[in-house]
DNA sequence: TTGACATATATAGATTATCGATATATTATA
DNA sequence: TATAATATATCGATAATCTATATATGTCAA
């Protein structure tokens, strides 16, 4: 099933930071992993990834190095700093509350019993 | 707690329609039955709601009529059309399906067993 | 050696959802 | 009269994501 890109917004900073609390990553990588993760849900494009990385370097929430690859281009490799594992819990509870309210309201339909 | 804005983006049009599952419903009372209803989770904007309902009404899933109130202005009230209940239905399937994708993914971290 | 394809990172511009600010109108209350 | 609550509405700003495009490298087949 094809998913809403609108109903996905705001919640792949969290997915991101999460893929990294297993250990530095590079963006392809980061791509292929969620798909992966998600059960071939989340399809993120590398123009929505690169810049939501950069934002997130800016934050402090990540650190990034370059490491060769065995063939092709080097890759540019992101590690989730002290700052960017606060940030994460943050986001998770946020996520929490969010999907719990949006169960109740689903649920809280007509009083029938 | 403050939900970030970003993470509600794009499930505001399915709350909607669940909230007109019930009965016919003005804008006034849908802000203040989503907030009772998500446990004061959601505080969604006049300014959110009026074009959303207008842009529901463009799309056919809502029709809407005046009725005077006891006090006050006169109401517009907002009733789910047939096409309505169906995309509310497709909207419904594709939050759980996403929510469950993100739940995966913030289960499914490192591999410790 | 040429071209197609996969890997990998990057940016620009477009789209869309939501919000804040503002405007309006009516009624009750101080 | 002024202020607040109810009620609908629009405008402009912000932010997240996508599409399209650009780049660079390596592999494999024609």
């Amino acid at each position: 099933m094809e998913i809403d890109k609108s109903l996905v917004s705001g919640s792949m900073g969290l997915l991101v930071l999460k893929l990294l609390e297993d250990g530095d990553k590079y963006g392809y990588q980061m791509i292929d992993e969620l798909k992966r993760r998600s059960d071939d849900t989340f399809h993120l494009k590398a123009g929505s990834l690169y810049p939501l990385l950069h934002g997130l370097e800016e934050k402090g929430y990540v650190t990034a190095y370059e490491r060769e690859a065995a063939a092709g281009k080097p890759r540019r490799y992101y590690h989730l700093t002290k700052e960017g594992g606060a940030a994460l819990r943050r986001k998770e509870e946020r996520w929490n509350t969010y999907a719990r309210a949006v169960g109740r309201v689903l649920k809280g339909g007509a009083c029938f019993g």
